[in-house]
DNA sequence: TGGAAGCCTGGTGT
DNA sequence: AACACCAGGCTTC
C-alpha cells in the first residue's frame, strides 16, 4: 500500500531548550525510551515513533513511525511537560538548601506528561521491580498486544484498555508479568468499561483522583502518586519508596519513624503543588549518587 | 492498626 | 559462569 513519504518531518522544539533528556526520559518516571544522549532517543508516544536528539537551539525529533499527526510539534511539547510549571518550581526552589544545588546540577530534568492508561500499566508493573524489567514488561505488551507502527523490534503503539482485558491474565502471565498480572487485567477492564475515568481524574483534585486509583487492586498509594504525577497533572502528587524516605530523613531532618504513608504527607504538607518536581529530584539526586555520578563528573566527560 | 510474609521474575553483585 | 540475593510495592493475614 501506498504511503504518502512528507520529506518535513523533522521538526525542532526551541522552547524545549535546556531540557535534559537522559534523565527525563530513561529517569524511572518513562518507560518506552531507548538510546543515549549520543544518539539520540527512540520511542514511542501515541500512534508514533519519534527520534529525539538534543540540538543547540533545543530538541529536534523526527517521527519515523506511524501515521504523522497533523501537529505533531503540539503533541511532542505537551509530552514533555509543563515547562511554565518548571518555572514556577525553579523560581520558589532555586534558593532551597537541598532543592536549590539539584537544580543546579541537574536543571534538564523535567516531569512528562504521559498518556494515562500506559502510565498506570507501566506503574502496576513496577512493584518489586526496576527500570530496565519495567521496560522489558511495558515492551512485552506493547509487542505482544500492540500494533506495529515502525520497522524497529520496539516499535509498537501501546494496546488499549480492551484489548489487554482481553488478553487475561494467562496471557500476561505468559509475558513475565508475575503476579502483576491479574492487577493489570483488572484495571485494564475497569478502564475500558469507564468504571475508572482515568482520563476525567485530569480534572478533578488531587484527593479524589488518588482514592479513584487506589481504590484497585495493585494500586498503592505509591503507584497511585506515580500515575497521579506523571500523566494525571497532579503537582501534589508525592510518591514515597525507599530512597525518597531516605532522602527525606538525610536532607530534611523528617523524623525517621513515619512511614512511607505519613512521610507522603509530611512532603505534601511541606511542598504543596511542587511536592511532584520536588519528588523528582530528590529522587533523581538519590539514584545518580547511590550510582556514584556526580554532576561534576558528568560535565568532565 | 501495625507489621511481617509471600508473591513472579529478572537484575545485580560476587 | 553460575548462583544467591534482592528489588523504586501490594494484598493478606
Amino acid at each position: 500500500m501506498a504511503q504518502l513519504v512528507v520529506e518535513t518531518n523533522t521538526f525542532a522544539v526551541p522552547e524545549s531548550k535546556g531540557i535534559d533528556l537522559e534523565s527525563t526520559l530513561d529517569g524511572g518516571q518513562a518507560f518506552r525510551w531507548y538510546g543515549t544522549p549520543e544518539t539520540g532517543y527512540r520511542g514511542v508516544i501515541g500512534g508514533n515513533v519519534y527520534l529525539i536528539s538534543s540540538g543547540g537551539s533545543g530538541i529536534e525529533f523526527e517521527i519515523i513511525g506511524g501515521s504523522p499527526p497533523s501537529d505533531p510539534v503540539a503533541i511532542f511539547t505537551n509530552y514533555l511537560g509543563h515547562n511554565s510549571d518548571f518555572e514556577g518550581f525553579r523560581a520558589r526552589y532555586e534558593s532551597d538548601e537541598v532543592i536549590g544545588p539539584a537544580l543546579v546540577d541537574w536543571d534538564g530534568l523535567r516531569v512528562l506528561r504521559q498518556d494515562p492508561w500506559e502510565n498506570l500499566v507501566a506503574f502496576i508493573t513496577s512493584a518489586t521491580s526496576n527500570v530496565p524489567r519495567i521496560k522489558l514488561n511495558v515492551g512485552s505488551i506493547a509487542r505482544e498486544l500492540g500494533d506495529r507502527i515502525g520497522d524497529g523490534e520496539r516499535d509498537f503503539q501501546f494496546p488499549s484498555p480492551d484489548v489487554v482485558r482481553d488478553a487475561g491474565d494467562d496471557r500476561l502471565r505468559e509475558l513475565r508479568l508475575g503476579f502483576r498480572a491479574p492487577y493489570i487485567v483488572d484495571a485494564a477492564g475497569r478502564v475500558a468499561d469507564g468504571r475508572l475515568p482515568l482520563y476525567d481524574l485530569r480534572n478533578v483534585g488531587y484527593e479524589e483522583a488518588r482514592f479513584a486509583l487506589t481504590a484497585i487492586k495493585g494500586i498503592g498509594e505509591k503507584i497511585a502518586d506515580c500515575v497521579l504525577a506523571f500523566s494525571l497533572d497532579k503537582g501534589e502528587a508525592f510518591p514515597v519508596d525507599r530512597w525518597i524516605e531516605r532522602a527525606l530523613v538525610q536532607w530534611y531532618g523528617m523524623p525517621e519513624n513515619k512511614n512511607k504513608s505519613a512521610a507522603a504527607d509530611w512532603a505534601r504538607e511541606r511542598f504543596g503543588t511542587d511536592a511532584a518536581y520536588v519528588n523528582q529530584y530528590l529522587f533523581h539526586r538519590q539514584r545518580m549518587e547511590g550510582r556514584g555520578i556526580s554532576p561534576a563528573a558528568k560535565r568532565a566527560d
